[in-house]
DNA sequence: CCCAAAACTTGACACGCGCAAAGATTATTC
DNA sequence: GAATAATCTTTGCGCGTGTCAAGTTTTGGG
């Protein structure tokens, strides 16, 4: 490789022997130019090692390829997989995948839409906060980019919505502890952030009702992300009160879960389908971690890749389709439920 | 608002009654511009909602306000919180930092520093895989951006290094262990990717030998950055094998201790301090769920606001001495012990 | 070998802003 | 109120690439 570094393509263009329009042609679509003349640029690339200097690339492109992936919280490991996933999709199709995480805070989840808006991104994901969204924020972002809602549906707003059906989620893992015990109460949070909590909820008692059993929803505090330790908390508070009106416990998500888990442990509380167990304890979303719960978590699975592919199909017709959709798609995505032994 | 789009700053300019470079000063640092000027550009900021063209702006400036921070594995929680900590600083401090994960494959690494390089960033944070880097490309990468290495120290490289200091770390666990029972023997892979791994476990047979107990290291097959089902199926074949050494286990880091610890209840072995348990266990990194494990886990855990300040501090002054130190300087920071349930 | 089509070269303008020099206008100081 | 400093305006070049039009060369088919 030569030591002599290329400082734009005009250099490079004279070092390959072409023109600079058939090189920047050849960047913006290799199969643009004569397989000779991809060729001579390819063993010049090797030679040189010369990239487009992407801003000057940029600059003249009302459409870039950067794709943002925003995400409400990353240390939560289930946005982190997701993101993980779809994020090297785009990386395969040939796109610049960005990642934020808003950290749970309106202020920043605004403050990353405002700068991604200045990057003018192909398309972006964006999973939002819920209930803590600026909505006025999120609609006038949706407005200036093609956008993609993930996980957390807010009405109208995007382009598309790609999330879960959360009945599918909530029918399996009920119809699951109906079929084999007592019939669940569900328990989480009085106030989530996530939309996806009430639909679980809702979901919850249409089940029940249908399956003509009493529904019984087990409300706890907490504001935040820190859902594991709300969940502990608010275990040991039932539990120091009369403990749950049945033996088995739904839990909304799988963090609340891992702190029940956590409060029952320390009081001394089997948790399984055994003998000598006290509680049978399901949940929702296959968190990562819920395979090494003690005991593990039987819970209903979101299927991560079947979502970030249909994520990914979504956006790409989005561009194709220039940004806008004429009609606004809703794609629910079903569990799949996996048996561990907690229930 | 008038509803009106500003094409650029010469219109934006026109638009306050200004001149574009006076505009561009104001942009460039608010506070270099007269206070009356000021207002002036900022009432018409508050009427038209301009922002200046960022690929424009880097395509001039030699020095972009871009920060790269990336990590190997974001998946991991440990590195989901450093990242979330020093991207806020980051933001704080009127920095675009942009967060890249390797996911673990030295491929992807490669490819986040090429692209990283392109985009002239001020300065970057690198955590590396470690072993699985690819040397060759990381250090080309140093020599082209000013880099401050943190978690994962390879020999000279980068201008800096900020990480944990291992030695704090196990001496703290050690100590402790062996003030209240038995030595601990250490649970570790036996082919770690990362280097602190082999630090904590040089640094366990230096205190076990001080303190005049023999060291007893286990080490376990796996690959990957699957380290919880590594622990797991690891403390699965040792306790198929006669079990460990002592009844004291002092594990090389969090995730593994949860592998270990879920291992153990499946099999009915109880872990603690107290009568009828049959193991004390005991790790290092204060994950973010080592406080819901089953017993909830012991351990030494990182200063995390300590390391990201001090990685913001060791950019500042890189970014200010023009991106080169005359010497590497190195900062280990030590651990604080957390005591819980588990030893 | 000729001819049309395809692919290339040449030359030039555009994008939006940073930056610098020179002159004009304000603010500050004594 | 004059001298000085600070700030602003005007003018214009430069950054590296996209893109276009017109002209030239290459390619492939008959």
């Amino acid at each position: 490789m030569s030591q002599r570094k290329i400082r734009n393509m005009e250099q490079f263009a004279a070092l390959s022997g072409l023109s600079r329009p058939t090189v920047s042609k050849y960047f913006n679509d290799p199969a643009s130019v004569r397989p000779a003349t991809r060729e001579r640029i390819e063993a010049a690339l090797e030679r040189y090692d010369f990239r487009p200097n992407i801003y000057a690339v940029n600059q003249n492109r009302s459409l870039t390829k950067n794709v943002g992936i925003v995400v409400p919280y990353l240390a939560d490991p289930f946005f982190a997989e997701i993101a993980r996933i779809i994020q090297r999709r785009c990386i395969d199709a040939g796109f610049a995948p960005i990642l934020y995480s808003a950290h749970g805070e309106m202020k920043l989840e605004n403050e990353i839409l405002e700068g991604l808006t200045a990057l003018k991104p192909a398309g972006v994901f964006l999973a939002p906060l819920g209930r803590l969204s600026d909505r006025a924020a999120v609609a006038r972002f949706c407005r200036d980019v093609p956008t993609v809602l993930f996980d957390s549906n807010i009405e109208d707003m995007g382009e598309a919505f790609v999330g879960s059906d959360n009945h599918s989620f909530v029918e399996q893992t009920v119809d699951y502890l109906c079929r084999t015990g007592a019939p669940p109460c569900f328990f989480e949070m009085r106030t989530p952030a996530n939309p996806n909590a009430n639909k679980r909820r809702n979901a919850y008692l249409r089940v029940m009702e249908e399956a003509g059993h009493e529904p019984r929803v087990v409300q706890i505090e907490g504001e935040g992300w820190a859902f594991e330790e709300i969940g502990r908390r608010g275990t040991h508070e039932i539990l120091d009160s009369g403990g749950f009106a049945t033996d088995t416990v739904l839990c909304s998500n799988d963090r609340l879960a891992i702190g029940l888990l956590s409060a029952c442990y320390e009081r001394g509380l089997r948790v399984g389908r055994g003998d000598g167990c006290a509680l049978r304890v399901a949940s929702h979303d296959d968190h990562p971690f819920s395979r090494f719960t003690c005991p593990s978590l039987t819970t209903a699975a979101h299927e991560y890749e079947a979502v970030a592919d249909k994520c990914m199909e979504t956006l790409f017709s989005l561009i194709e389709a220039g940004g806008r959709f004429s009609t606004r798609t809703e794609t629910l995505i079903p569990a799949r439920l996996i048996l561990r032994a907690s229930a």
